[in-house]
DNA sequence: AGCCTTTGACCAGCG
DNA sequence: TCGCTGGTCAAAGGC
């Protein structure tokens, strides 16, 4: 499809890519609530950034910056000290470079401590990070260490707590039903290797297709989501080397996310994170869908709405981060070993 | 047994 | 019409 291409090959080459579920949650934040209806196939991009140019601001100078702004975005500060920085753009629109560079003014703040690091492990935006993985290995073995590498990057990294927020107000007021984000990081605290399972989003997926595209440039794989009836799909772009450079979500999910007992039956993707039950916010989000539907985004008060969903949803993923890390223990272990197993080998070298 | 990934084939859109 | 590219199907095999 033309709309992914430009985006992919000028976000991120060789950087790997981090996904943006379409939660539920995440839908009522980036889109208009109406929910189902799947709009013309959308190319939304995320990238990480290198710079690290960051202007600490608290939340309700977020507010009135998305308020003042036309656009903003969401840079999040990874695991491993690079910056991820998410944008989101109008369905419908093609773009040929990062939006990073191309809103300028754009309104940058500062996630509230209360979410990072430790609640941005398991935001979405980390969800994508994780998916490098690591050393060719089978899909099963890697997405268990998906969110093993979650772990460790969080426990190797104590330091870095700097995360940035923006979100592109044309962004959350879209009502499109696909989005992608690329990324780039420095890789430093990461395995070198791409892993095959994108990111741990909490859906369940099954792979469908794989394509070389771009001339063999790269590769991209094809997954539904494996609930009953559920439309969504995702396309996960690879460069030769494996690093991820673009996910494309297609489709709203019709469904809560699976139940961690419930993901999948042993080994496939989604299964290793396990989520925990989204209650508590998802009566507010729901509430704040409601309300949504009446105020118009682009109003200030909509584009307040869609920052409350976005704290909400802040406050879910900080939740959810209490659950997973007890699944993650077997998976620290093995990946602990596999670790130490590539410094042996550097050291032979 | 069930669900997954892999992979070649097939199809549609486009220039 | 032809060739290219992207998306999907479905058989085969693995876990
Ligand atoms: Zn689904």
């Amino acid at each position: 499809m033309a709309e992914q291409g430009t985006s992919s090959k000028l976000s991120a080459p060789t950087r790997p890519t981090i996904a943006l579920p379409p939660t539920p949650a995440m839908d009522s934040l980036f889109s208009d609530g109406s929910g189902l209806s799947p709009g013309p196939m959308t190319l939304v991009s995320a990238f990480f950034s290198n710079q690290d140019s960051t202007e600490n601001r608290p939340f309700s100078q977020l507010l009135a910056g998305a308020m003042a702004s036309p656009g903003y975005r969401l840079p999040y500060s990874s695991m491993d000290g690079s910056l991820m920085d998410v944008c989101f753009k109008d369905g419908g629109e093609k773009r040929s470079e990062p939006l990073n560079f191309s809103v300028p003014n754009s309104a940058l703040f500062t996630v509230p401590p209360r979410l990072s690091p430790s609640g941005l492990l398991n935001s979405p935006a980390f969800y994508c990070l994780s998916p490098q993985s690591p050393f060719g290995i089978s899909h099963q073995q890697a997405l268990a260490q998906v969110t093993a590498q979650a772990a460790i990057a969080q426990s190797l990294n104590h330091e870095e707590t700097s995360s940035q927020m923006a979100p592109s107000a044309s962004g959350l007021q879209s009502s499109t039903m696909e989005y992608a984000e690329a990324s780039q990081f420095d890789g430093k605290n990461q395995p070198s290797v791409a892993v095959d399972k994108p990111a741990e989003d909490g859906y369940n997926w099954r792979k469908y297709g794989q394509k070389p595209i771009k001339g063999c440039e790269y590769s991209r794989s094809y997954y539904k989501c494996t609930h009953l009836k559920c439309p969504v799909k995702k396309k996960v772009e690879r460069s030769t080397d494996g690093l991820i450079t673009e996910i494309l979500y297609k489709g709203a999910h019709n469904h809560e996310k699976p139940q961690p007992n419930k993901q999948g039956t042993g080994s496939s993707d989604g299964n290793a994170n396990s989520q925990a039950p989204e209650l508590g916010c998802q009566g507010l989000t729901g509430n704040l869908n409601k309300l949504n539907a009446v105020v118009p985004v682009c109003s200030n008060l909509g584009k307040i709405m869609n920052l409350l969903k976005l704290q909400n949803y802040l406050d879910q993923v900080r939740m959810r981060n209490t659950v997973t890390k007890r699944v993650e223990t077997k998976e620290i272990i093995m990946m602990n070993r596999i670790r130490k197993e590539g410094m042996l080998l550097r050291k032979l070298r």
